[in-house]
DNA sequence: CGGGACTCCTGAGGGC
DNA sequence: TGCCCTCAGGAGTCCC
């Protein structure tokens, strides 16, 4: 799922279903991720209450009653979904009506009458417990460059960012540590508003297209969110419900089809870097 | 150090 | 039906 806007919605779908609740059990039901569940560690969260639920770049970050934090990556697949642990229905659909483990579930976090359940199929995620004193020095936080929905995330700063920079900006906009939270979905959708050729180095975007980027990454991301986020071969958030952003795709996976630019005759193109696709109007982005 | 390529993992889908 | 290949929303690591 896991670009800016999905693990946005998924910590939005946490706070509304887990926020106060008091942690009852925790199983680990598969430990194999990208970094293994430590059992001993995980276990320690029973009886705890979850006091907050924050989102930093595409990590979630669950602070409980004490000085314990989750810190969550979704990966590639990683997702949660909830499932009553009585007979009785919930009044909503958001849960599933059943026990069952599904397959590549990895942990199960029982809250009394229901739980929560992280699933990743290409244990990309994970989940680490950590100390709310070690939040900001952890290695995977300390990095992270702008939040691109914060006014930090301004011309100066892009600027200061790319100014001298060899690397195409399709891999700046990547960087985590220049742009906290975009990923392959939104920077070509970026560059395509931007009429910006994916592969044009960094040094060479001139001011207003600085200016231009700033503005249409806030914009597509707050789109994005007040979608639900985008939803690609039927992952959906936790709460059941699919995104609907990918209907606004105008360069992602269009491979071969029109420019959506009505006075632009281009074809969308792929084209592979390090293993990973690029989608562009080759008439139009230069 | 900067920058690019490779790697982890599973499943879906297309071609033959 | 099945085999083989490619591809997938991420990011840490390795190498030049």
């Amino acid at each position: 799922m896991p670009e800016l806007p999905e693990v946005e919605i998924t910590k939005r779908s946490l706070s509304k279903q887990i926020l106060r609740k008091k942690v009852s059990s925790v199983t680990i039901i598969n430990p194999e991720l990208r970094y293994n569940i430590n059992k001993e560690k995980l276990t320690l969260l029973k009886g705890k209450i979850i006091k907050k639920i924050i989102r930093r770049s595409k990590y979630i970050l669950i602070f409980f009653n004490d000085t314990n934090v989750l810190l969550i990556h979704l990966g590639m697949t990683g997702r949660f979904y909830y499932t009553k642990t009585n007979g009785r229905k919930f009044n909503t659909s958001f849960y599933n009506n059943t026990n069952i483990i599904n397959k590549h579930d990895h942990l199960k976090i029982k809250f009394g009458k229901f739980s929560l359940i992280y699933n990743d199929v290409r244990k990309f995620g994970f989940i680490k417990r950590i100390q709310k004193k070690n939040v900001v020095t952890s290695n995977h936080l300390s990095r992270l460059g702008c939040e691109p929905l914060s006014n930090k995330f301004c011309f100066n700063y892009l600027k200061s960012k790319i100014l001298n920079k060899k690397s195409s900006i399709k891999n700046l906009l990547m960087n985590q540590s220049i742009v906290a939270g975009l990923g392959n979905i939104y920077v070509n959708e970026t560059l395509y508003f931007c009429k910006i050729h994916p592969e044009k180095k960094g040094y060479k975007i001139v001011d207003k297209d600085i200016r231009k980027l700033i503005s249409v990454i806030k914009k597509i991301l707050k789109n994005a969110i007040i979608a639900g986020g985008s939803t690609i071969k039927n992952y959906h958030n936790s709460e059941g419900k699919k995104g609907s952003y990918q209907k606004n795709f105008h360069v992602y996976d269009r491979e071969g089809k029109k420019c959506l630019r009505i006075s632009c005759k281009g074809k969308i193109r792929r084209i592979k870097r390090s293993g990973r696709s690029i989608f562009y109007c080759s008439k139009c982005q230069t």
